[in-house]
DNA sequence: CACGGATCCTGATGGC
DNA sequence: TGCCATCAGGATCCGT
């Protein structure tokens, strides 16, 4: 469900609304990716200070400490006042003076951890080799030329690993490529540096244009406020196997690729 | 180091 | 209240 666009407009729909408050309490569900780090109690007090997003992670300022939050492959947060009693899925709450944070998240591959800053070590190890973010000013096109000078791996494959720019996750990598005119499976040391100017330019413009359009609701993502977004409906290649290139009309194929699957138009996308 | 594969977990879907 | 296989928006770990 969430790669970047769907973080980023769960952090806009959230940070008005939780900043400034007060902690009250934290509750735990099930366990999560990884354990909290941190006593529950030890957030009872703290103020919520900020909401920023580093990649595909929500990062909450408090007045000692820092909380990093992955929605993973199925979670979503809501920010309400007079939530219900947690549901199933419901694995993390946060109490605080201004309403109640919930992370709901099926699969429980999304994380909530404590760090004491973004120094600490926890969040390091969690942030520290992650690329640069594609809609800052630090994604230079011959900087990324330079980085898939040096992998040999299929192109699509690097844009997901995130280690060069991150928050491209397999919605958009596909959707991205075919903006690119780029085929999935081309080794990334192979494109050109207009062809590569080209992606990283069709990347910025996936991506702020979902985030736009309210990010992809492809099963059933929702922001903060229980609100879908539309992205989906404009997908160029994504699910569309068999369906005709909204381009050229040839048929949409779709592959494996690393156990993830990946659309593209072998017509307009050039190996 | 760069790479490919297995892995965590639950739910939806489709074939039989 | 059928059973089984496959797939789903992520990212880490482990062997080579």
């Amino acid at each position: 469900m969430p790669e970047l666009p769907e973080v980023e407009v769960t952090r806009l729909s959230l940070a008005a609304g939780i900043s400034g408050a007060t902690i009250l309490s934290a509750t735990l569900g099930k366990p999560l990716r990884w354990p909290l780090g941190v006593e529950p109690g030890r957030l009872t007090g703290q103020r919520v200070l900020a909401v920023r997003r580093r990649g595909k992670y929500l990062l909450f300022d408090l007045s000692a400490g820092l909380l990093l939050v992955h929605l993973g492959m199925s979670g979503s947060v809501g920010f309400a006042s007079g939530l219900a009693e947690a549901g199933k899925h419901d694995h993390f709450d946060l109490q605080t003076s201004q309403g109640t944070l919930r992370l709901n998240d099926p699969r429980r591959f999304g994380a909530v951890v404590f760090a004491s800053s973004e120094a600490d070590p926890v969040a390091v190890k969690l942030l520290g080799r992650l690329g640069v973010e594609p809609l800052g000013e630090d994604f230079d096109a011959v900087v990324f030329y330079q980085g898939l000078q040096q992998r040999k791996t299929a192109i699509k494959q690097v844009l997901l690993a995130g280690e060069l720019v991150v928050g491209v996750g397999n919605i958009y990598a596909s959707e991205a490529l075919f903006l690119a005119a780029i085929r999935p499976t081309t080794r990334a040391n192979r494109l050109s540096r207009p062809r590569v100017l080209r992606l990283q330019a069709a990347i910025r413009q996936v991506l702020a244009r979902a985030v736009e359009k309210g990010g992809s609701t492809l099963r059933d993502f929702s922001n903060a406020q229980g609100e879908s977004g539309h992205f989906q409906l404009e997908a160029m290649v994504y699910a569309r196997q068999g369906q005709a290139c909204r381009q050229c009309g040839t048929a949409i194929k779709s592959l494996r690729q690393g156990q993830r699957s990946t659309f593209f138009c072998p017509q307009c996308q050039k190996p």
